[in-house]
DNA sequence: TGGAGTGCATACGGTACCGTATGGTCAGAC
DNA sequence: GTCTGACCATACGGTACCGTATGCACTCCA
């Protein structure tokens, strides 16, 4: 009769702890992540921390790394479209990165931009995923014939617009919440060289 | 020789907490705002801040409350328009709710949203301050002629990206930033009534 | 089978908070 | 003058953290 089946002696890595460190950042923010906290949600105890971590920085940097990596990764993929499916490929990315779709998500990235207000690490991060978020939806728009500054500016407010849509309680304004989403993706691709069309018939 | 004028026996009320309060969160967050720091800031101590407080929770249901005020009095006014000027004073809100504009009040705005995040108080004021400034920025859009539906998705638009372009760093994007925000304005606002003739002759 | 090292528990000192209890001080009313 | 109440200081018990020191158990390997 041995009581050894109880205790499998899952030893955790780094890994484990960065991944429960992400969920408790997702959930509480960068202030509610704590040693001891993360420590009891994996069931053991700070020792065990300490012993794959130099001390709390040392995982807060660890959890930047791979966010910016994923973050990196993921952008890179939403973002490569066929020749000559550009345009529904930018729907796709306002879609994507749109609330709604992945709550966890949204909910890691504006925790992180949080932190980036108040620590230098963060924000150099932030600033790197942006930037090559930017570029990479500015190359659709480029892609579509827009040109140069239009992209820009239309790549911009596109992920102003997902970032700040996030953030909004908008319940009781508007109940077609599905049309509004449309209408505004619309807005921000606005069949890019279609709407050229227009405007030169207008002049 | 007296030794009196040393201290002139300024003392505190609920306001000047609630000033400093509202500072405290703007720099450090919810999390950050803390009855002693809040006290050593002010230079007294937490016994002074019991007296005028039941507890923690009273000062932050009183800082909800005034910002919410100050901002319903806020959109009202920034969206008074006279007759004939709707448009350039939706290019006001913009500009005006635009990040550089006021480092301060962006930094406020971000730190009640995160609260509200996890604060069913802080989450309620946040809807009721969104809601007054989506109908005030809609009936701007409708006094331009612009159709209901047009008008809330714009609106909605207007909004998530003020707030979302506070949340980005994109300072190794583009070198002209006053173009860029200038011509995203253009894509929210967009002449209004002045693109739907270019819509209608495209037809 | 006895190191050697990995992974964790336990225990500790220290700090920063919260909220309470209680007493001190000063201004103005009387 | 003294009394009262507003305003604040001090001191306290309690909790939640951080990081360190140290020891214990388990595994693997010679």
């Amino acid at each position: 009769m041995e009581n050894k089946p109880l205790k499998p002696r899952v030893q955790l890595d780094r890994n484990a702890w960065v991944s429960a460190a992400t969920e408790v950042l997702a959930e509480e923010g960068i202030a509610g992540l704590r040693v001891e906290v993360l420590a009891k949600r994996l069931k053991v105890t700070k020792g065990s921390f300490y012993w794959h971590f130099q001390d709390r920085r040392d995982l807060l940097l660890a959890v930047l790394q791979v966010w910016k990596d994923g973050r990196i990764r993921d952008i890179v993929k939403q973002t490569r479209a066929q020749p000559g499916r550009e345009l529904e490929q930018i729907y796709h990315v306002i879609d994507v990165y749109s609330t709604s779709r992945s709550r966890r998500g949204a909910a890691i990235e504006l925790a992180v931009r949080d932190w980036a207000r108040r620590d230098a690490d963060a924000a150099a991060i932030v600033a790197e995923v942006d930037d090559i978020r930017l570029r990479c939806a500015r190359d659709l728009f480029l892609a579509c014939g827009v040109p140069m500054e239009e992209a820009s500016s239309r790549c911009m407010l596109l992920y102003a617009y997902v970032f700040g849509i996030s953030l909004m309680i908008y319940d009781k304004f508007d109940s077609d919440v599905t049309r509004l989403k449309r209408d505004i993706a619309e807005l921000i691709a606005q069949s890019a060289s279609m709407k050229r069309k227009a405007a030169a018939t207008s002049d």
